[in-house]
DNA sequence: ACTTACTGTAATGAATAATATTACAGTAAG
DNA sequence: CTTACTGTAATATTATTCATTACAGTAAGT
């Protein structure tokens, strides 16, 4: 798996922390420790999911656009990497009963197991993830 | 993830179906179409945890040393690729509250998922595998 | 109008991770 | 003592991820 999944996690909690005004990659980028064009490139994906706004030009960057409790980590994982637990078999050898038919149980295998995995990531939403940063934060 | 999850489990199930001889890294490679030297550092790791037991030497190789109930796809899991779910966060900027604690927030929220994982992964025993191989056969 | 500060995206390069390959020591059978 | 294996380290290759550069498009402020 690529890091779309927790950066994208990081972007929205970061922007649930700034409800009024708009950030930018820069600035987000810098949070994330990553660089601005990569920020860009996951949030756009964000965005055509209509979870957050953007806008170009001076004063521009990225907005939240919907109430926190309606985005869960399901939604994110979906959008940034559905997909990404199923496993990279190479092309296994067909003669051989297993090689042939290996790949397609798999898949099934892991399909169930992405759903499940699903099961337990949408209870939580940005929300839950920003109280639980909150609670780290030392005084 | 890597695919040490995938092979094991295939390098298992084929030696479920030979559960009288000795098959040859060779021949397990040529089956999962990759290199026998794979083959055998994923099997000493199985070897290791007391799944299969091997033989050096003319008519060696590896065979199953339990009964495919005692092996469900969690135990493989847990040899092969534990901890594989985490993200590789790069270290983000402390100086802000969700860069320096998100790091931590999420390593929590992904051991939690690994767990869950698990469950799922539980209920697949390596014979219930084979029973997938072998309903796909065609005749 | 023009400058400044942004997003959007493609193209290229660098770094890292996964895998293959080579090499060779060790072991057992015949 | 030869042949056929495992075990494992070292190196090479390939694939993937990520950073960087480049530049077009957009909007605000002057």
């Amino acid at each position: 798996m690529n890091s779309d999944f927790t950066l994208a996690i990081h972007s929205l909690t970061l922007l649930a922390l700034q409800p009024d005004r708009m950030s930018t990659s820069e600035y987000i980028a810098e949070s994330a420790g990553v660089h601005p064009v990569r920020i860009r490139k996951v949030l756009s994906m964000l965005k055509k999911n209509g979870f957050i706004v953007s806008k170009e030009g001076t004063g521009g960057g990225f907005i939240f656009a919907l109430d926190l409790n309606q985005v869960n980590l399901w939604d994110i994982y979906q959008i940034t990497s559905e997909g990404a637990l199923q496993p990279k078999c190479t092309d296994s050898n067909g003669q051989c009963i297993v090689g042939a038919n290996m790949k397609s149980v798999l898949f099934s295998i892991f399909m169930g197991a992405e759903e499940h995995l699903g099961e337990y990531l949408k209870e939580y939403t940005i929300k839950e993830v920003v109280e639980l940063v909150k609670q780290k934060e030392t005084y």
